[in-house]
DNA sequence: GCTAAACTCTACTAATTTTATAGAATTAAT
DNA sequence: ATTAATTCTATAAAATTAGTAGAGTTTAGC
């Protein structure tokens, strides 16, 4: 399941796409819009910048803006920012690799080898949504 | 992500499935082979229980076996019992509906339509992968 | 019947993560 | 200067997860 956190990007992101080019959305302005708390949306946008896909203008009239294309962000991407890692268990990762400490060695688990398969289609289907095509649907 | 829980349960069901036909496995001897904290492992088998995967006999010599076939015990049945949805939103959800309460009105959601299709293809996914396919890799 | 060894059940605790909130600092337009 | 916005750090409240404790129940075998 998504944490709200990553809800609350990826409906962020989508105001965004949908402004005209050249205009800056205020936090208010996209908060009140989207329902999500501002202070909350503040740290979003803000790790969102750090992850490239928005800018930001300071200041008064300052805001917020998309500097990365809305065909190119996908659901994968936002998840991995928000939420880590896409796949099922951190051994079958490939983002956010980690060993399990409850298996002896890896070759021996036979859980790890379906968990991949699931990690590989899941992504495929992820990497397929973009901002774009939300909202186009 | 998988819960320590669901990767447990997972482990503990490939263990069963593995003995011999009859044989009760102690659920001392499971968290041993499996490397599962027995206190922890106890509730997990129970709910296994009351989720009609397996049975239990009780008293001395008792112990915990398999009722249900492995070539149908998928990985979205255990999912489902354990960690609840698998879609990445409640309101994107077959078993585990719930709307959002940050959305006016569900068919204005961008994000909803796309949701849906994630979870039918990795449902798909966790549908392919049973018990019996598990051990057989 | 008694004992040992297993499952059953409820409650609790500790740690972690999530979901925010608060408030001071910085930046820039007018 | 003033106003209105982003930026940054710290904190708090709530929920979830992971695991533990201990009493109760059941059954095999002596």
């Amino acid at each position: 399941m998504l944490s709200h956190k990553t809800k609350y990007a990826l409906k962020a992101l989508l105001y965004l796409a949908q402004q005209e080019e050249g205009h800056i959305a205020k936090t208010i302005e996209i908060a009140e819009e989207a329902n999500i708390p501002k202070k909350f949306l503040e740290q979003i946008l803000l790790e969102l910048k750090r992850g490239h896909f928005v800018s930001s203008k300071q200041g008064k009239l300052g805001g917020y803006y998309l500097i990365k294309s809305k065909n190119t962000i996908t659901l994968s991407d936002i998840h991995r920012l928000f939420d880590g890692a896409i796949a099922l268990l951190p051994c079958a990762s490939l983002n956010f690799y980690e060993p399990c400490h409850d298996c002896q060695t890896e070759d021996e688990c036979l859980l790890r080898l379906g968990l991949i398969t699931i990690r590989e289609k899941t992504l495929a289907a992820m990497e397929g949504i973009t901002i774009a095509s939300l909202i186009k649907k």
